[in-house]
DNA sequence: ACGAGGATGCTCT
DNA sequence: GAGCATCCTCGTG
């Protein structure tokens, strides 16, 4: 399984996010035991969007970093980790996308398990039905043992990097308003593959 | 099936 | 002190 490298990353925000779709999460563990996911559902974010993180930090005439905050990680190189943590107890799992000095990022909000599903079961021993392992960005990274670890991280290979897809059909990618933001909910930058089951249940913002 | 509410900690004002 | 890219539990139908 080939990692994809940062020239995947080093493009347009919003065609990285659709471009992942089908894709592979791979993580592989301390035990031996390797994880993949096949991405079904992820967001875009980009530096002239109110709804990214660092949004205040950008002058938004120039483009150019006007202040210091932790949002400039979001201006790392591309296929560098960006883990944020939501609520005070979710770690949310992105990878930095754009340009190096250029900030951007792509949420990862969903996978369905293709490896290691007994390995992701015990990491989430509460649930009642498999569909609740991977179906949210908070539940996903449970499931593949991601944390803050992985914060300003090359994700480009070893021990948790993303790969292409496995050639298996995923049906029509879909898009929406994203979920539980508050900014910036007219920009339809979801996206998922329709009528998956893996899909997160959240409402988009807009409705 | 669905909705309300609570948990919990970091960042920025 | 408020807000937050969430999830789970416990009500009510």
């Amino acid at each position: 399984m080939t990692p994809l490298d940062r020239d995947f990353f080093d493009r347009p925000t919003l065609q990285v996010a659709q471009e992942l779709i089908g894709g592979r999460l791979v993580r592989e563990l301390p035990s031996g035991d390797r994880l993949v996911g096949r991405i079904v559902e992820t967001e875009a974010y980009t530096q002239d969007d109110p709804a990214f993180h660092g949004w205040n930090l950008v002058d938004q005439e120039t483009g150019e970093l006007k202040r210091e905050g932790r949002g400039e990680d979001l201006f790392a190189a591309p296929g560098t980790g960006y883990v944020y943590l939501i609520y005070g107890m979710y770690w949310l799992l992105n990878v930095v996308t754009e340009p190096e000095g250029t900030g951007g990022a792509v949420l990862v909000r969903a996978v369905e398990p293709v490896e290691g599903i007994h390995v992701m079961r015990a990491h989430r021993s509460n649930i009642d039905r498999d569909v609740n392992l991977t179906n949210g960005p908070g539940k996903l990274t449970i499931a593949f043992d991601i944390d803050d670890t992985f914060h300003q991280v090359n994700l480009t290979e070893s021990p948790l990097y993303f790969a292409d897809p496995d050639g298996a059909f995923d049906g029509p990618i879909e898009t929406s308003s994203r979920i539980g933001i508050s900014k910036g909910v007219e920009r339809e930058w979801r996206f998922f593959i329709a009528d998956h089951p893996y899909v997160s249940p959240a409402t988009p913002s807009d409705s």
